[in-house]
DNA sequence: CAATTAATCAACTAATATATTGATTACTTG
DNA sequence: CAAGTAATCAATATATTAGTTGATTAATTG
């Protein structure tokens, strides 16, 4: 009934669909925008996530299956990496198309961010040329993990949770541009908030590494520790 | 229970996925393949990739959906066409990421090539370089609603459909050069099987269309006739 | 304005996917 | 080698999806 031709074609469409159906759940998005950060246990990906562990663990399972992460264990723990830079390009072709085309993603960080008014910064090639000039004090505000797989060139790390108790290690006076994982990761408006109400001067940098990387820019890369 | 940033995310990669269904389907994939070749009606869609009519239909419906296609009336047709060239290098970045890392996509391609030797060119690179300087004749098997969509600039516009009629437009002695969708399009393999049986000298471009302009090569489009 | 055609809709079945729970496996450490 | 921990597995309930069939809508044409 079917000839040699169109069972090809399924077979090879059916290939490309591991792929989609692998992007294709909310949570499973949310794993891989993690992993683009950093690689990670299961236990803090279910954490970052609001997964349970069991929960997690299927979705990477999943992730596994389609090729887009691998995992190798080490001792107690099983560590999740992105099996290739270029899921994180299909990842960010995908948070491109969304933006572009589905309004609600618009509507929602409008919702979110509304009643915090300056997130937004107002002249972003401007902020981005100083950035890169080093003109401002730059704040990587995410866990020092992420912070050593990737950070901007000079970028200072203090991630948020210990930002209250480290206020002393910023300047009072430069400008202090915060950012985190891009702009759907809370962390920068967090700490933009709280450095505001200290008295400090910071705006928020909605790009993350990846965003960054993908627009040239220069990123710094610890040695990785034996 | 859920707190403010755990809505916002979850609202957030609810809309990503919506991106991701789109595409986590073989039939859809198939479906924006061929429109990334050029628009089309419902029903020459539904022929190409062998679906029912109202099934074809609903496919495409959660594609627009999900904003990846487009469609207009025209009197008793619906035309559909990608919304965006986005859409096209999202299938792009999908399909290279399975034949990099899913292995059963070279295999399933090598089982189908099977027995027909030389289908592969041997020297890709020298081949693009002879097509781009013009010291081959190119031929486009595709119908021709795609030629004029898109097509490498001096090639010959034959569907193969009527290629077994047309071969006295055919250069006996130079060498062709047959094109059609892209790897998995099976025009220019029967094209290239056809014409070395009746004596031509022909080899197979694999790339399609989609593939040269993403390579930087030039593309002529024919004016849209009113 | 009846017949024709293109496309969609509606209803249904079969197949898949998700999240939860509790049990199990695999490794580490005292 | 027993206890503790990280991750996976297995079973289940629920929800979603794909494909089929037949009916319906909308535009066109004689």
């Amino acid at each position: 009934m079917k000839n040699p031709n169109r069972i090809f074609k399924d077979a090879i469409y059916e290939q490309f669909a591991r792929i989609g159906k692998a992007v294709s759940s909310p949570k499973r998005l949310e794993l891989l925008d993690l992993l683009c950060q950093a690689e990670r246990t299961v236990e803090v990906l279910a954490k970052e996530s609001s997964l349970t562990l069991a929960n997690a663990s299927q979705h990477l399972q999943v992730l596994r299956a389609a090729r887009l992460v691998e995992a190798d264990k080490q001792g107690l723990f099983v560590i999740y990496r992105l099996a290739d830079q270029t899921v994180c390009e299909l990842f960010r072709t995908m948070r491109m198309l969304a933006e572009s085309r589905l309004a609600e993603v618009e509507q929602i960080k409008r919702r979110f961010l509304e009643g915090r008014e300056g997130m937004e910064p107002v002249d972003r090639e401007a902020l981005l040329g100083r950035v890169r000039e080093g003109a401002v004090t730059v704040l990587d505000v995410r866990p020092v993990e992420e912070y050593n797989a990737g950070h901007i060139p000079g970028a200072l790390s203090i991630p948020l949770k210990e930002l209250e108790l480290r206020l002393s290690d910023l300047p009072p006076d430069q400008e202090i541009v915060a950012y985190c994982r891009g702009p759907y990761c809370v962390l920068s408006v967090q700490a933009v908030e709280m450095l505001r109400d200290k008295g400090f001067h910071a705006v928020r940098l909605e790009e993350g590494i990846q965003d960054l990387r993908a627009m040239g820019f220069p990123i710094t890369v610890e040695e990785r520790a034996k």
